[in-house]
DNA sequence: TTATAATAATAGTCAAAGTTAGTCAAACAA
DNA sequence: TTGTTTGACTAACTTTGACTATTATTATAA
């Protein structure tokens, strides 16, 4: 249970705000400062261990005011389907697959009959309509693999 | 969701004004005073935080007695927004454009938080992740039309 | 009085400078 | 090897001010 290095102590620190409020922003230089490092290290904390998976979601903001917020969201009690489905889609996926993978999230109510639609709307043939077709697969298993990745989020 | 910039409160304390009136007349000058800000920073608000995609309509006039109008659409009300929007995204558009259409038609009930952040999903940098800048503005582009086009049918 | 010119009073544009955060790969450590 | 640390470089957003454009008002000339 001890810190064994200064990107543990960094989470440590972070999840204990966040344990208080459910969301917290913070700037990146400062928290860079107080521990001692150098700012692109509160970036691989981030990306190492606030992931979606994890139960996180990141906004950030460069520039004047810029910040970095972090907010914890609940996750779908059964994250299983989710799994496999990414795994299923991999880096490619055909139309027809995907709608497959469309309609069954939304014959187990992980999608409203309008989120089907929108998603749809989203990786169909005619919406990307690549010349290239494997180019067209990879770029809809990338949003695929997104979206469902997203839908481990119990609400928003 | 502190104010982080002056931009970020001339924008709350406009928006705070409009959530009253569907309309607004203001002076640069005065607001700029109000602020203590050179003017400029007037103009740079509105053209980052209050163009159409953002569902508001801004006219000005100069010389004496000059002042900038700023009005709200409504999208619901006013389907050719819908229109507007599609010619604005064109065969191209930034991941930042493409947010704010998103947080518009959010704010205007045309979409649900949930499908919000779909949308988001499906056309966010990290998604697409495309070495190809270029390509990947005109990707976006066509699942932003596609999305836009699926909400001018209200109900699925 | 009327037309025109000058002046004042606005708002707009643009680019430089400033302030953040992100990326990536090399070096380092366990 | 795998994960961590570091820093140079990049990208995004904000602030500022000099310069420009437009409109209204006032002064002047015919």
């Amino acid at each position: 249970m001890q810190n064994r290095n200064i990107s543990d102590i960094i989470e440590q620190y972070l999840k204990s705000i966040l344990a208080e409020a459910s969301q917290i922003e913070i700037k990146r230089s400062e928290v860079a400062d107080q521990f001692d490092c150098v700012p692109s290290q509160i970036n691989y904390v981030i990306k190492t261990r606030f992931t979606l998976q994890n139960g996180y979601l990141v906004e950030s903001k460069r520039g004047g005011g810029g910040y970095i917020r972090i907010a914890k969201v609940d996750l779908i009690s059964d994250p299983d389907i989710l799994d496999e489905m990414i795994e299923y889609v991999g880096d490619s996926i055909s139309e027809t697959k995907a709608f497959q993978i469309i309609q069954t999230l939304y014959e187990n109510d992980l999608l409203t009959h309008k989120e089907a639609h929108l998603v749809a709307a989203a990786i169909e043939r005619s919406t990307l309509a690549l010349s290239d077709n494997k180019l067209e697969d990879l770029i809809r298993a990338k949003i695929m693999s997104s979206i469902l990745n997203r839908l481990r989020c119990a609400d928003q």
